[in-house]
DNA sequence: TGCACTGTCAATCGATCGTTTTAAATTTTG
DNA sequence: CAAAATTTAAAACGATCGATTGACAGTGCA
């Protein structure tokens, strides 16, 4: 069945250039990476990226959202699961938000291991590419709200939350480095990536689960 | 005494390029900062980067190095004492680490904030500059090698060493959103900056000490 | 006063960027 | 097959970049 989308991934001249902008926007950053960079690497014109994506900036928006769905469709089950816990751990927080990533960053299949380093260098970028971002990945966000109150009870809402963009974010960058070229900052020396994401399931639930040294009612507790 | 160097700030045309390249290079990113809006902002000529510090990467170099030093002194008193310490804690560890960038990142002497959010910066950029960067870093973060040992001896040398490299990048990055532009990503919502900082030496803390679900003996235990 | 040095200036260099136009080639469709 | 729609290709546009030049003004010293 030629043209089958589900299984076999396309050849188009589309895919080949979001294939080839994953991989050198993820390597050299968005703005360093130029569209005759991309071109040539994906065998098209320049005007190629005006054809059919709009401009450079619809490029990046068309590869953001590529993967969204895929990764929401990953984390599903682990999330549905830590829901449905009588009582849940930030290791089960940690685990429903690393698992889809570690999933992404280790997958062998086209350029999938360099999204998450695409990710990371938007936030490097401009802002309006940033808040692209951000709002496409939200509802990911959000919804570990319920869990993190049931699973964190005793620490402030302002502070739970803190944490868990903290570490989110933090844990994206590790395994984006997996892919990219490992900055010297976070250089782990001599351990196996599939050990890595096991070290930051760790360090994730290990920041979650800190104690809270500030008093919680900093603000004057509202009657009661 | 006119000219003093030690109390009052400089008001040299160099000094002017480097406090609004620190500014601009934090709020716009090193390539997307042209020299032309950092010379604008300085009230000085696009040729006098080339001529106070030859180029625009080695005006890149002298910011880098320009408060290095700086906040070594600022951390080497809590570094020393975290050194004295019968039992080492990772809270000691953690505050040594972030108070001196919290002292940084919110100063109100000069361009100072900023400062930890050009380095931020910095490592999006090319290759060349983040390794240069890490460079003038690295002897701040070797040293922290003996004390994390003493504080976390059950937890092998390249777990420890991960940890302890994946929280300080991730406390770098919060405490110079505290001056950049907030990412939606990690916004904080109305958390005031001080107690951020108590947030993050609680969750750095909480990072190191989480335990370690990995068998220590991954590769054989030679012999003994 | 004459000279060397430091610092600043306007002007411009070559290169590269994202984008656009126009037309040819290809595929699809009637 | 022929017309229409889709896709690709070459060439160049205007803009901006970092870097560089050479002239000019201020300074201290002989």
């Amino acid at each position: 069945m030629p043209g089958d989308r589900t299984l076999r991934e396309r050849d188009d001249t589309s895919t080949r250039l979001l294939d080839a902008a994953e991989r050198i926007f993820a390597t050299r950053g968005i703005e360093a990476a130029s569209v005759r960079a991309i071109t040539d690497a994906a065998g098209a014109n320049v005007a190629a990226v005006r054809y059919h994506f709009g401009s450079k900036q619809d490029l990046v928006k068309a590869l953001v959202e590529r993967r969204v769905e895929e990764m929401a469709e990953c984390r599903r089950p682990l999330f549905d699961a830590a829901m449905r816990r009588d009582t849940v751990t930030s290791r089960d927080i940690a685990e429903a938000w690393v698992r889809p990533l570690a999933a992404m960053a280790l997958d062998g299949r086209g350029t999938r291991r360099a999204y998450l380093s695409f990710i990371v260098v938007i936030q490097g970028a401009s802002p309006e590419l940033r808040a692209m971002t951000s709002a496409a990945f939200q509802p990911q966000h959000k919804q570990f709200a319920p869990l993190l109150e049931r699973a964190l009870p005793d620490i402030p809402e302002a502070v739970r939350w803190f944490r868990f963009a903290l570490a989110a974010e933090s844990t994206v960058r590790a395994l984006a480095n997996l892919d990219r070229a490992r900055a010297p900052w976070t250089a782990h020396g001599g351990i196996d990536d599939a050990d890595v994401v096991e070290h930051l399931v760790d360090a994730m639930a290990g920041l979650l689960d800190s104690p809270c040294s500030t008093p919680p009612a900093n603000r004057a507790p509202s009657a009661r």
